[in-house]
DNA sequence: GTTGAAACACCCTCAAT
DNA sequence: ATTGAGGGTGTTTCAAC
């Protein structure tokens, strides 16, 4: 899906660095902040766009605010191992809104499940629906007491030490 | 911190909503696809921004094209708990750059952190850093195989059953 | 790679309804 | 709440270096 023949410089790098910390910033700033002039850094960016690097732009919304306050990663054994098997769950999962972040993991446990509620009646909610049809053999949820890091951005251009 | 005098009503929930999906998206469009006039969207957007709901627009970038190909997630036990322990362990964990979150959780262990490096040997690289001088109970990973669902923005207008 | 300029789209404000 | 219009800012393209 990415075309290989992008070569991505430290130029780049830093393009993609500040856009993952402000992805509202002006090409103007963002040309100053790199160092190269605008028009320069204009090219870079639809270069980025077209070359599939740049998945999304999100605005991050204070979901506790409005009482989405109770976060849960929730751990999940499976009995099953089949493709069939496998695709439904994940069709199943993908159905329940509350769910954010979803991974298939290795060691003790099958599946990873990071799910925002509001309250624990949502939990609730969200936990009858997924056990619903669904033979699984361990579930475990772990509760957010605080966010101490959410959704920090990654320095790509920090040194490999 | 959040100035409590606003309400927030179904048309800034659609506005929240379509930010979530798409930071970038033109007021024109914003408006059209939440049914209300652009001058009246764009009052309700200055109301938000000043409100303290919106944290943050940060653009996604495919990490895992640029070498940052490994997830973890890491639960910790430590085997202190006092505040000035705890302040210390912060400090500890936010100075390592492959972290990307950090949550205090309850049940068997007391903190998760999903970090995202450059392979297995960067991962080392973190967990050494991560037990040097911190005398911690446990610490395990859980590698990601896959990544189903990353970041899956919150409907907020989802009705709750 | 750079600067500068023109054309266009978008953002913000205001007036009127 | 709405439309419409003007001015300022940001984006995009182009020409020249």
């Amino acid at each position: 899906m990415i075309d290989n023949a992008t070569k991505i410089d430290s130029f780049d790098m830093a393009i993609l660095n500040a856009l993952q910390k402000d992805g509202r910033i002006s090409q103007r700033d963002l040309a100053d902040r790199v160092g190269l002039s605008q028009n320069a850094c204009w090219r870079r960016l639809n270069r980025l766009n077209g070359s599939g690097l740049i998945k999304a732009s999100r605005t991050e919304i204070a979901l506790a605010e409005l009482g989405f306050d109770l976060t849960v990663f929730v751990m999940i054994r499976t009995r099953h191992h089949s493709k069939d098997w496998a695709d439904m769950f994940r069709k199943h999962v993908e159905s329940l809104p509350q769910v954010r972040d979803f991974y298939r993991i290795g060691g003790d446990w099958d599946y990873l499940v990071r799910v925002v509620t509001r309250g624990m009646a949502d939990y609730d909610r969200f936990y009858q629906r997924l056990i619903t049809d669904v033979d699984l053999a361990t579930v475990t949820g772990f509760f957010a007491m605080e966010s101490i890091i959410e959704n920090r951005p990654v320095d790509l251009q920090a040194l490999q030490s």
